[in-house]
DNA sequence: TGGAGAAGTGTAAGCGCTTACATTTCATCC
DNA sequence: GGATGAAATGTAAGCGCTTACACTTCTCCA
């Protein structure tokens, strides 16, 4: 099997550009390498002749040379909605400044595919690693701890786990959301979160609004919780099976903006007010909370300040410059519409 | 500079598996890509020292000796809203099942980073690319004819473009969904458009509605036009500069669903109800859609039909089964709330 | 003008894999 | 029991780059 049609004209080498230069490959080389190791005149020759064959560096054989890529790679649980989006933009933009290149993967949430994928990203050379939160198999760390691949967690903090991370503390965020909550009255709280098999900050969302109920004296598994798939029609289902129940709760809070999306969506079919009715709040604080209506309360996340400090760091593992770090950014409650008061 | 830390345990290699396992490499090489050409008891000793070692191949060396990545690319234009995400998942599952990996890039609808990107994905060896849209530098198409790496357009279809292409007619579906528009009463039509500059979709999208214009007997050039930024809040600020005018527009026709939805939340903003006052389209039928109220009445795009379409295309043109092929899909206009007679 | 040192360039040895070809091993059959 | 061919394995030649080291030219100054 080859992936080329047979018929194609060969690929201009290193070699060929070297020929019709008549200079040596490590002209060639240093030319495009160190131009500043190679004089004006002759570089200009090379210059032509990689113009003319059109020549560009062959991926494989300049990383097996130079062994490093300059390659940082991402995986994401999912580019299904645009909650690591903005983030992920961050992140690239410091890298790109820096002359790496980013690879991005999709796991699709499943941590096997994950695991996969990181191995495929070390095979690819990939000099360092970002990743979304702490749970993920035992093999996938025991990979990069043997190949000594910098690697930064994010969208997590967990100051006991031994590893770089630059997050937020996902329960803690979660337990003052709901504290607020408590405060304005709401006692019947329902909560509507993503699955939680392998993904803590799920699961970590669940526990701080439990923690918040525990410490106001309320029994946090009374709590009505459904777990869903992770998209605005499943958000919308789950409201509305948490609905029915009566008593009926008077505030939902739910483990993402795509979820609470589908929830108020779903209010609004049962002609319910938000927050008049219901009060409901979201988790991430993506583009969608301002285009919903309501405007949609909900946990504020430092995208952008999460990429960009990942990035540095990463970059100055990578280095040497750094050992790694564990970052614990602030993630405040963004007020808008969707809680109130409890009804009378 | 290297991209591990010096003290590291070296990456274990083919050679040392050969080695601990007592035979040749040239054995452990075909334990790993075809198992059946080895003995059982070998191959149990070879896969026993993988294991060991936590040996994995080294990917540049494999594709330079291979002359193969199993490596497919894919350069959109964002990432930063779900547009592209439905298709490019659907083009990836195709690739799963048939064991290739897919390069996600993003260009930022930058035609020098876009050529940048190809470059690049080229050099890593990609076997074959899956492009949006037909604009884009000489200099990439020049790339990939030089290379003969398979590649296809999607998200645009032209009859003329001697290339393979799965996409859809954008300017005759705009033309239909403004037909409608007029059908239903409205004269005075504006657009909010992404912008154009290298961005077919775009620009035939406004062609169409101006072509119906005509058909109509009404002067295309009159058409009140804003182009702007890709995103929610532009669409926001368009809208109100658009109802700004004397006459007012009775229908603003948007290049994309996410335009629409900022115009959506501007028209309430200026409490004019929606379609009473002023009928909203989109066009894309993203999610976002049915979040937004009203639902957004939209031009339906076949997302994944025509990324499944795409990647089988691709695999059958990198196994030299296909040629190429020039597939137009049906882009249906998606009937919601959005749209309504014209105002008397 | 000769020689030292800097600057520019070339030579060639890998990097870690795949695979054509050569060689060995082993079961099978007359 | 030896010939035969298939199956298993080994040998070694690259794949297209980078870079240490060697060599050739310059430049500049005593």
């Amino acid at each position: 099997m080859t992936s080329r049609r047979p018929e194609s004209k060969p690929v201009p080498t290193l070699e060929d550009v070297a020929e019709r230069a008549r200079v040596s490959t490590a002209t060639v080389s240093r030319c495009l390498n160190a131009p500043q190791r190679v004089s004006a005149v002759t570089r200009a020759r090379v210059m032509a002749a990689v113009q003319e064959l059109g020549y560009a560096p062959n991926f494989g054989a300049q990383a097996l040379a130079a062994r490093r890529t300059n390659t940082f790679g991402a995986i994401i649980p999912t580019m299904e909605n645009a909650i690591f989006a903005r983030g992920l933009q961050a992140f690239q933009e410091v890298l790109t400044d820096e002359g790496v290149t980013l690879l991005v993967a999709s796991s699709g949430y499943r941590p096997a595919a994950e695991e996969e994928q990181i191995r495929s990203l070390i095979a690819r050379g990939a000099d360092a690693l970002l990743l979304i939160g702490h749970d993920r198999t035992a093999e996938s760390y025991a990979m990069l701890e043997r190949r000594q691949i910098p690697h930064v967690v994010t969208w997590a903090f967990d100051p006991d786990a031994p590893r770089s991370s630059i997050g937020f503390d996902n329960r803690a965020a979660m337990t003052a959301l709901t504290a607020e909550v408590l405060e304005r009255g709401h006692r019947r709280i329902a909560f509507i979160s993503a699955m939680t098999n392998g993904n803590d900050r799920a699961r970590l969302r669940v526990e701080g609004a439990r923690s918040a109920l525990a410490a106001r004296g309320l029994d946090p598994a009374a709590m009505p919780l459904e777990e869903t798939e992770y998209s605005f029609h499943h958000g919308a289902a789950a409201f509305d099976r948490l609905m029915r129940q009566t008593p009926r709760p008077t505030a939902v809070l739910c483990g993402n903006d795509v979820l609470a999306a589908g929830a108020l969506r779903q209010a609004r079919e049962m002609g319910l007010d938000v927050p008049g009715d219901v009060s409901i709040t979201g988790f991430d604080d993506i583009e969608l909370c301002e285009i919903v209506t309501p405007a949609l309360t909900t946990v504020h996340v430092p995208h952008r300040e999460m990429g960009r400090r990942a990035a540095r760091l990463l970059l100055d593992m990578r280095g040497g410059d750094s050992a790694g770090e564990r970052v614990r950014l602030e993630a405040p409650i963004k007020w808008r519409d969707t809680l109130g008061p409890a009804p009378a």
